[in-house]
DNA sequence: ACCTGCGGGACTACCCGTTGCT
DNA sequence: AGCAACGGGTAGTCCCGCAGGT
């Protein structure tokens, strides 16, 4: 009996080849970027077939590269509700944000930053349907921060210019910082937001 | 007798073959990034033959990208320089810095972003040697507007920091913009670093 | 009940999904020949699901091939048959014949011609069976032709080798007219075989 | 000094590589048509490098294709030309060609028939470039036709007409030899044919 | 027992960055 | 300086089979 008594899925197959291979290209989207990575180093890191993957996704490699920045945007929009959930306010939201931010890029030899902003950056211009995929990322992470900043006590309107900026310079941050090998932009910029969080709302 | 007396050099030729390649990869790796671009796209755009790029670069296409790079570095760096001799203080040079780089955005499709962040994120786990070259320019840069926050009244520590933050933000919300393919993170980002900066050497 | 009292299959399934497997494939052979023409485009123009066609097929794309042929071979041979009962003589038929003929390539922009030729000559050399089919298409449509021959007051030797001469003599005609996207070589192969034809039997 | 003292040129290199591209393109298109052949099959058979193809033939296996329809068309010219000038008159003619023809047909197990036909019939509604380059191999064929039928003393119109009567007959008989993998439909056309072209001029 | 969704991997046309030989 | 070569790489499609559900 090769089903699972609980899932009810056939073992290896089904929804679980999709999710790998979504999994794996959000991985390595993070990594290297949309362009420099092959679809057949996707299909190796997840394990499925190659042939399998257009069966999954008609639209090949746009359509995976689409589902994964879905993904991993809901992941960080994820530890971004529950960081603001368990801060007693933005200002230490934030550094505790940051410092995770850091901890992680430096674990793993400065390669795991932001999973959108690679493939943002070089698909702007060419492919509108994996923009569209990183502006929606960055729309609901934009969400979270301004709904935490007003909780904070900000006005609607101030929180969400205050999110803008504080997102602007995280992801600044984060590209220095693998650029520089070095959390220190990390650092600094969570010093200098956590201060100008602490004086903004007076 | 198509040498000059003076470099020897055939006119039309030498230097300005090399250059040509250069300016092309530069500005093809803003639009794209280095992986998706080609040597036969910087080739076509350049004008030069094929064959002639090993010639000039024998390190290939790495070489050429690291030049590249040097060159959209210094670019910026002048710019830089340019605008912080002009302006009054810190807080207008930052305003007057992000307009023009919302204007050329906007008017180039927002495919015109900063030159070096596409490259420095792909490439920051790849090539060590555009690491570095995307490293550099960073460094460049932040080094004159530390120069410039010093000039505004900063003492060195605060105003080096200060740099990294005020880079930060603006490179995070250049990424932004592209995504968004508007305009208004640049603007609310200019807003809220002015804020700042008028609000910190008190 | 969607079960057939008579035959025991369900309605809809079974013998129907077949068919318009056959139907699809020999329309498309018709247009593009047997190579060009993916199992993928098949099953989506027929509308049944991918899976199954190996369930109807066990030896796959080359038996549905086969089948296509000889579906497509006998409505020729019925269209075949009807033209020569009606006419009142074999020049009269061809005439009828080719004008209709070139009435379908004209309407379907040059796509519909001969529905066996292209698969003929692209897989004569490559597979035995299909090779099969089309030339039973063709004896066949040479039998009825004979039999239109001889009925017109050749002897059997003859009308033998006049049925030859114009199943040739429009198969090539067919073959330069999509060729030249034009009607001419029909009009004009018709006229010199009705020619032909009223002058032979003396 | 690695060039030839005859030639002029480079051992294996340059317009010899191109050559054979095209050489061995033409021979596979006659045998299995073009959505059947691979460029992987015609590089093995030419044994030119597969890089090379595309710097020879930019447009890639469409292009590659034409330029084979052209040369197979080239030579079927001019062995029609030799057949009219030796022959003395043009049932004569059309004779020797059918036989030559069946000859060579026999010889290579009925794969080498009308090295046109089979790509006319698979691409006609599918790449334009193709069509056009089957078209003008048989526009070209069916002038020397011509001319020799009115050398033979037909008047210009009829010699036109006769010439695409011919053409077609020839064509179709190739087609129904290959399926039935006999040269009969051959021999019996060419004597019709002969028999049509002496009553015709009187 | 009749189907079929999904898996499977070889193969497609095409293009990559690179380098001899001239 | 540069044309032609070079072969491993790209994304994508091929036809087919099998395991499991209806």
């Amino acid at each position: 009996m090769p089903t699972s008594p609980v899932t009810g899925r056939r073992a290896g197959g089904g929804r679980d080849t999709r999710e790998r291979f979504i999994e794996a290209a959000a991985d390595l989207l993070q990594r290297h970027g949309y362009a420099a990575t092959g679809v057949a180093e996707i299909t190796a890191s997840s394990g499925a077939p190659r042939g399998s993957l257009y069966f999954h996704f008609p639209d090949g490699k746009e359509q995976l590269g689409a589902e994964a920045l879905e993904l991993a945007g809901a992941r960080i929009a994820a530890a971004l509700d529950a960081v603001f959930d368990a801060a007693p306010d933005a200002a230490t939201a934030v550094r505790t944000l940051v410092a995770t931010m850091g901890a992680r890029l430096q674990s793993s030899d400065y390669q795991l930053g932001c999973p959108i902003a690679t493939t943002a950056l070089e698909q702007a211009g060419t492919s509108p349907r994996l923009r569209e995929a990183t502006h929606a990322a960055f729309v609901r992470w934009l969400e979270i921060l301004r709904v935490g900043l007003q909780a904070d006590g900000r006005d609607p309107a101030a929180a969400e210019e205050q999110a803008l900026f504080v997102l602007s310079a995280i992801e600044g941050a984060l590209l220095l910082a693998r650029a520089a090998r070095s959390t220190r932009p990390l650092r600094v910029v969570a010093q200098q937001l956590a201060t100008y969080l602490a004086a903004s709302p007076a």
